[in-house]
DNA sequence: ACGCCAGATGTAACCGGTTACATGAGCCAG
DNA sequence: CTGGCTCATGTAACCGGTTACATCTGGCGT
């Protein structure tokens, strides 16, 4: 009762493994009786080929590996929904490990890899360079995902936060907005770093004033971090967070403290959640899809001609109604 | 340039191919010099073993096939991380194809699995029994999610959609409800269709007034069908809309005409979204990450004792302001 | 009638691992 | 000194496909 094989196929269909081999794969050089025979055996039999050996033998997996640290919902579904939606455009299957621990266990991840995929989608934040080199397959294709490290050795995408943030104080300051407070992300975080660098210079190009409190990407750190700065009494006329869930937090102390938003405080959040819109929240949107989107078609392009580099992925700014009245939600 | 192969290594080691594996496995007949000469063979090739290949040999592949349809996001990803969680527990990567188009398609994508994987787990809603039976291959152990087609042939797990919708009715006549409105989903939708029915009967247990008008899970149904409730007169103090999005629009609804909520209208909606515990929302909590975790252990203690039949999911009931004023959120 | 060619089919090596079985070395008991 | 045992190691078959190359057939030109 074990799994048929192109043996049983060939002996049932009395040909030669080489000739349904030949058949199953839509060559010309196969008479039409033979090809009739095949068919036959095969819905008699109920034969599937074996992928895994077929894989082996033409050295080509038609499967692309994906490695993810342990992921926010949304970021997660949306990205290996755009990886997919590529993917299974292209015939290619998707192998997913997530990166739990670190160190060994992502070294082993990646070795896993190795022999069930032509390429690899890799998204490590907390390896450091040396680490990832060592321990990526070498001659696997790999693309980078948001990791800083190694961005030279590897093709890479990357999220352009520094854009998004420019967009954000370009329009709050065409606002006539000119004290502004931007929550952070928490210090070990990337996209979190890249978004306060960005915010300080893209204050001081403008010329505002500009403050940075800490938070930590969790609605109430932008909570605590607006009754703080309230019972202080900073003045200030916009909130920048790093990201929605923070501005969220942010928007419900300002209205609880009876400030009006966006008359007298604007709010602007990063990443453009449903909650986002819901709330009619200016944010960022980062389409996060068209970013899995973009690194499985540019892998499975490379697979064909190499090609390195560094692509920067644009957000877009949303305008609602928390920091422009007009703006309709 | 090639990838190195156990025989460079063995080659290398000036070792035999058999030593050089057993030694990689671990055995315990390897001498210490041999054990030695093999590691250093193994750094200097930066040898990474074939996966594929001894996948073949074993007849094993320490991978689970997931075949998806195009899933809402937040169900996708919480499922996804509940088997990711499992899996990598257990040692096993997972293999993603979603079911985009139907029938060959759908075909085509299971038998993509053949030879990769050691089990399925299938979601396929709208394919039927036969063309399910017809397309799993068959002697690959697989198990069926809220799939209502062949579920006496193979072992399944499935949402209990009458528990969670029995709670709500019991919950709502607990709080003197006694003319009750059910917003249901698309007319095809299998989980829709159940809480349809459960409703019906859980209001005829009660004795309570049940009035069922039509939605398609969309937030704007919702608020459509509350529209049209109040504007032809009809007298209702409870709203149970089949999921959280048409909860929300019959919310925004009802407040939008004046009503207040719960005091005079009480409502409730299904699945419990980030976005209903934000709005305070009475809703039946769906543990679908536990859903995703339950099938692949399941499966994967299945590969080793078959254990057929199906299972149920139970949800859980989470009583907020939108029901009971009391329920602080 | 014969050689040549095209086209269908078969044989067997190969992909990169695992492992049953064979081999050979070293040790000890008789 | 030798038979028999243990233990490390090697040889080669095997997993289930693909495919280079060999073989066979029939048709055609001269």
């Amino acid at each position: 009762m074990a799994e048929a094989t192109i043996r049983d196929v060939a002996r049932r269909a009395q040909l030669s493994v080489a000739t349904v081999s030949r058949a199953l794969n839509g060559f010309e050089n196969v008479s039409e009786q033979a090809r009739e025979r095949i068919t036959a055996a095969v819905a008699e039999l109920g034969y599937v080929p074996h992928a895994g050996a077929r894989s082996l033998s033409l050295a080509r997996n038609n499967a692309i590996g994906v490695v993810l640290p342990d992921l926010h919902g949304e970021f997660f579904s949306e990205f290996v929904r755009g990886m997919d939606r590529e993917a299974s455009r292209r015939g290619y299957l998707l192998l997913l490990s997530n990166l739990h621990a670190g160190g060994q266990q992502a070294a082993n991840a990646l070795r896993a890899m190795r022999g069930r995929v032509d390429g690899l989608i890799v998204m490590a934040p907390h390896l450091g360079a040396d680490e990832l080199s060592a321990a990526l397959p070498k001659g696997l294709p790999s693309i980078l995902i948001n990791t800083r490290a190694g961005a030279g050795e590897h093709p890479s995408i990357h999220l352009d936060n520094a854009a998004g943030v420019r967009a954000v104080v370009d329009h709050l300051a065409s606002l006539g907005r000119r004290r502004l407070v931007h929550i952070a992300g928490p210090a070990d975080n990337i996209d979190a770093q890249e978004r306060e660098t960005a915010f300080r210079e893209a204050v001081a190009t403008h010329g505002l004033d500009g403050r940075i409190v800490a938070g930590d990407f969790e609605t109430e750190s932008g909570e605590a971090a607006i009754r703080r700065l309230l019972a202080d009494g900073i003045e200030f006329d916009a909130v920048f967070a790093a990201n929605d869930n923070m501005a969220i937090g942010a928007l419900e102390a300002l209205r609880a403290a009876g400030k009006r938003v966006p008359e007298e405080i604007a709010v602007v959040g990063f990443d453009d959640i449903p909650l986002a819109r819901h709330v009619e929240m200016t944010t960022v949107r980062v389409r996060i899809a068209e970013l899995g989107e973009r690194a499985l078609q540019r892998l499975v392009d490379g697979l064909i001609k190499e090609s390195g580099g560094d692509e920067l992925h644009a957000p877009e700014l949303v305008i609602r109604s928390t920091t422009d009245p007009k703006a309709n939600g």
